[in-house]
DNA sequence: GGTCGAGTAAACCGATCTGTCTACCTGAGT
DNA sequence: ACTCAGGTAGACAGATCGGTTTACTCGACC
């Protein structure tokens, strides 16, 4: 549950918080790359110096930004798991947050996908956040699949990661619509036919 | 089955197909805005004057990038597709070809869902390549699904999407081993299901 | 022999990139 | 009264960006 590889974060002060969020904006709307730091400062309504006296360089503001969308949505979808009565809900509330967080966080997919898509270096310091973003996910969905089908456990939090990966692509790319609502209730379905079914699958 | 709206392509000396190379690899490896018509130019061992003679713009180069790819993967799975005896056959295929195609091509999942996140404004040239390349793929599974099951095959269809864009996504981020066999089989399970069992689903 | 398409080599342009710097201002804590 | 963190304003630097231009070479075709 803890942020485990967390590779450093820069204590938050006012105008750095409203450089984290223009700059979150920038970055999930038009690319990493296609963001220069000039264009992050004047929407932020902070100058270069304050950027750079706080963050030290563009890449740390990347991380920052990586950093703190797992951190929110993880928030998000903490009390959404909370209030689900049953494991069977607590997984199907999992597309429901990832809906409806797409309904208020921008419609163009998966940040951490669409940032992997601009970083190639394994050493650069946002991958472990976007690996270890993705680890986290698998390993929420095995987990809970384990609760009501233990045997099958590893294979169906896959499949339900993979069903859920390729919602938020769906979704981004505009595929077709409700891509999240099919999925969760392509997900319901496994559950049930897994639960009540045969074994043999 | 026609390329539809093919945005416009370029006469391909053999300059330019150099270029075209070094430009695909280039940009699948390390992005699109990260690499510069210099490098390409250096890479393909020829000239900026050719590059701007031939192409245009750099633009005109992602434009020719995607429907390259686009193209190449099409002709990679027609063969695949004509081979198999049946719809349940060809619908395995698919997955099948996608996962020598990752293992041929490098491993850094679809270019197109990359190029997108790349790609924040709709009217870009580039743009009605990347998602006529989902929408043509949505219209396979679909169209294979609908010889075994006319009446799932719109859902059914959607969700073998969805699997396969995970499955893509997955194998890019490296989330799990296998992640292209284990859509497949979950999709063989998909059909067996529907094609034998109640359509209560 | 003349034309033309395809190419090399390399200088050049204005714009933009990340990052640094100096000088000054302000408000809170002690 | 003093200090100091956090900030503004804005010039500056070196590199790189996409793109253009001039001058020249080479081979094929008729």
């Amino acid at each position: 549950m803890t942020t485990a590889n967390a590779p450093r974060r820069v204590p938050l002060t006012p105008g750095a918080r409203r450089a984290l969020a223009a700059a979150g904006r920038l970055f999930y709307q038009r690319g990493i790359h296609a963001v220069g730091v000039d264009l992050i400062a004047a929407e932020a309504g902070v100058t270069k110096k304050t950027l750079y006296d706080r963050f030290g360089s563009k890449e740390q503001i990347v991380v920052e930004y990586l950093a703190d969308r797992d951190e929110r949505w993880r928030a998000f979808l903490a009390p959404r798991l909370e209030d689900a009565p049953t494991p069977h809900d607590r997984l199907l509330a999992v597309f429901d947050a990832s809906r409806d967080w797409m309904a208020d966080h921008g419609s163009r997919g998966c940040s951490m996908v669409n940032a992997h898509a601009e970083i190639d270096d394994p050493a650069h310091p946002a991958y472990a956040i976007i690996t270890g973003q993705k680890q986290w996910m698998l390993a929420l969905f095995t987990d809970l699949v384990r609760a009501l089908a233990p045997a099958e456990a590893d294979s169906l939090g896959r499949t339900l990661m993979l069903l859920h990966e390729g919602a938020l692509v769906a979704h981004g790319l505009d595929i077709f619509p409700g891509s999240l609502d099919h999925a969760r209730e392509e997900a319901r379905a496994l559950l049930d036919n897994s639960r009540g079914g045969p074994t043999t699958r």
